[in-house]
Formats: structure tokens, sequence, C-alpha cells
DNA sequence: TGTACATCAGTGAACGCGCGTTCACTGATGTAC
DNA sequence: TGTACATCAGTGAACGCGCGTTCACTGATGTAC
């Protein structure tokens, strides 16, 4: 990290930034970033970042996109299709959105906790909407059996899914409220859903 | 808001700040808040606080202890010891949970988004395990008559549903990401609760 | 291949700002006798 | 009831700090001919 330049010019600064960024939200939360420490940690002046981000609030904006397209990615990845059940599939789905959380803490905290504004940005809405579309698909397809008389809206189930990964997620896979909690952020999501989807007459036993 | 005061003495300074402190962080956020501006809210030098509060972090905390005994209030009040019956108790705590988000913006977010340490205070963890308990009670009363065979721990069960409703509340109750949901905060609570305790089978139809 | 020149991506100094905190102080209040 | 005095709860000036941002600048790079 932060080696010493050989050259006038940095090479790749952008992304140094958005890296740097990162390990600042990471380790001090979204408002402990400053533009000036990231410009530090990527061993530059405190005006160079103003070559390629507007400000703060554009770099910040920059970090969500880039954790949204991963975001979708993984996510993508884990739903697969569908493959090789409905079912297993959308499990992944969940196990993939705690694992992100947990891994790219700095993108989740840029996301989801920065108070960035989706309406921003056409690139960073995009990003986003096609993210929570995995979800909802995932959500789709697992329904598609049941009687259309006790099939409540696919975008409905994902929102409650959603809802409860992103609650895991706050208060039991950080550090502080729920912290003392005796059952891991994994198990308390994968014994919720489960007990969800048991509800929507999904798992049958 | 800020009557000049008649005498030397402010009165009642010590709440005067703590309110001043819940606007300021409804308005802006949890980082949005300074102890300089909250001084000047209430009319007073921005060394007055000091007599008070050793700093900054210590009037968040104070505000964040008052919010979880307003919260632990308003859910014994809406479980009322169960009656009628334990369904009914269960989803009044549900919507006393997102009812107190909304209508007490400020506190919600010093006690679950400030990054207020529950460690730091024995009354504030002292308050806050309170508040818990009620959910944790609902659930186990919720389940009495379930056979033990088939019922997972209330602690898990509360926090299941502490995760939903804190989800909901921080995706789609508050401004940015989910913003555009085509169903309301309440909405979403409740049929998400719905399908959860049938699938504990609670509810059978 | 060489050269002139435009453009790009940095620098470093400076600015104004508001914050948190400390300090010696002073006006107001409460209390002992 | 009056007075002396201790304590309490404010003031206002000052401090050091780091931030975001702007500006004229300059070194490095790319390109037309």
């Amino acid at each position: 990290m932060s080696e010493a330049r050989k050259s006038y010019h940095h090479g790749n600064l952008r992304q140094a930034l958005v890296e740097a960024t990162l390990k600042l939200i990471t380790e001090r939360g979204p408002q402990g970033f400053t533009l000036a420490e990231a410009a530090r940690q990527a061993g530059v002046s405190a005006a160079a970042p103003y070559r390629h981000f507007k400000g703060r609030d554009e770099l910040i904006a920059e970090v969500a996109r880039q954790g949204y397209l991963l975001f979708g990615d993984l996510l993508e990845h884990a739903y697969n299709e569908g493959k090789p059940t409905p079912l297993a599939a959308f499990s992944k789905v969940g196990r993939a959105y705690l694992a992100f959380a947990k891994r790219h803490p700095g993108h989740y905290i840029a996301m989801f906790e920065s108070g960035v504004s989706l309406t921003g940005s056409t690139e960073l809405a995009h990003a986003s909407a096609r993210a929570m579309g995995v979800m909802t698909r995932a959500a789709e397809s697992l329904m598609a059996h049941l009687p259309a008389s006790q099939r409540p809206p696919a975008v409905m189930v994902s929102h409650h899914i959603w809802a409860m990964s992103h609650g895991v997620v706050e208060l039991f896979a950080r550090g502080t409220p729920g912290g003392r909690a005796p059952f891991s952020p994994e198990d308390l999501l994968e014994s919720g859903t489960g007990i969800y989807l048991r509800g929507l007459g999904i798992i049958t036993d």
C-alpha cells in the first residue's frame, strides 16, 4: 500500500482512490472517510483527486457503483439461472448476500449506509436495480409452482428476504448492537429464511 | 425552539441539548450532528454543554439511552402481557417497532446507526436488554403451545423478527435505497411476519 | 525518426471554515447561621 | 429576616486541527507533421 511512486504521474489514481476509500470506510465508518485522507493513502496531494472526481460525494458514489456491480455479479453467479433447483439456487443467493457483506464491508457500507442517493446517478440506479432483480427472479422461479391464490407478488417476497438479510447484517454481522448473539449471522439467516419459506408453502415437512 | 432565555441560567440545558441533538440527527444524520450546533440551537455558548456531558459521544449515548427506555415502554405497552392473545400481542409489538422508528427517527438513529457502543455504559446496556427482552417474551408466549420438537429457541425467533423489522425500517421506511417500493413498510412487515409465523406453525389456514 | 506543441495529471501553497475542547472568568442560586 | 459565602451553570475568547476546495504552476505524455 502507498508505495512511493516512481513517476510524476500516478498511473491509476482513480482506482487507487477508490481502494483507499474502501479501506477507510471499512475501518472508520462512512463518515470517517475524508478526501484528504484518501489522497494521502494514495500517496498524492490533496488536490489530485479533483482531476478524477468532482468531490467527496462523487468518489463515494463510484465506490457504491462498483459495489453494486460486484454484488450483482455474485448474486447472479450464486443464482446460476435457478440451477440445480430453484430452492437450492435461492438458498445460495441468500448465503451470497451475507458473504458479500462480510467480505466486502466497505462496498456494503458505501451502498447501504453512506447515504448515497440512487437517484443521483443513472449508472448507480441501474447497477442497483440489476442486483435487486436477481433476488426477485430467484423469488419468482421459487414460487412458480405455487397455486396463484396463495402466491404473493415476487417483488414482495424478495423485499422480505432482502429486509431480513440486511437486518441480520446490520444487527448481528457487524460490531455493535446485537453483538453478543448466541447465533451466528449465517445460522440466523438460514433458519430465518427456512421458516419463511415453509410459511410460503415451498418447504413442507 | 431556541427562545431567548430570560435568565443567565438555562434551567434545563441538559434536556434541551438532548432535544437539539434529536432534531439535528433527524435532519442531517448521525454524523451531521455537532456539539457546537446543538449548543447553538439551545441558545447557549459552545462551552456550556461541557457542564453536562463529557463530550459529544456522551451526549449521543444519552439520547440513545432515552431512546431505549422509550422503545422499551412502547413495546411493553403494545405487548400488554400477552393480552388478549399471544398472537395479537405479538402483532402489536411488530407494529409498535415500526411506529417507533417512524415517530422517533432521531432516537432510532442514535440507537442503531450512530455507532454508539452498548458496552460503554451499564445503563445503556440495561435499557437495550430490557427492550429486546420484550420481543423475546412475546416470541416465547407465542410458541408456548407448539410441540417442543418443532419449537426453535425464542431468542432466535425474536432475532429473526428483529432483523426483518430493522431491515424494513432501514431499506423501506427511510429515504434512500428501497425508496421506490410498491409496498408500504407497514404492509411489508405485516405480510413478512405473517408468512414467517405460518412457517412456525402458529398460523394455520 | 525527430521535433513542436497541446493536453493531461500531477504539485504545493493558500483560503475560509467550523469543530471540539480548555480556561479563567462571572452572574445566579442555595444555604448556614 | 438578613447576610456571608460556597457552589453551580453559564460566558467568551482562544487554541490547534483537519477538511474541502481553488488556483496558478509544471512535469510527463501523446500526437501531427
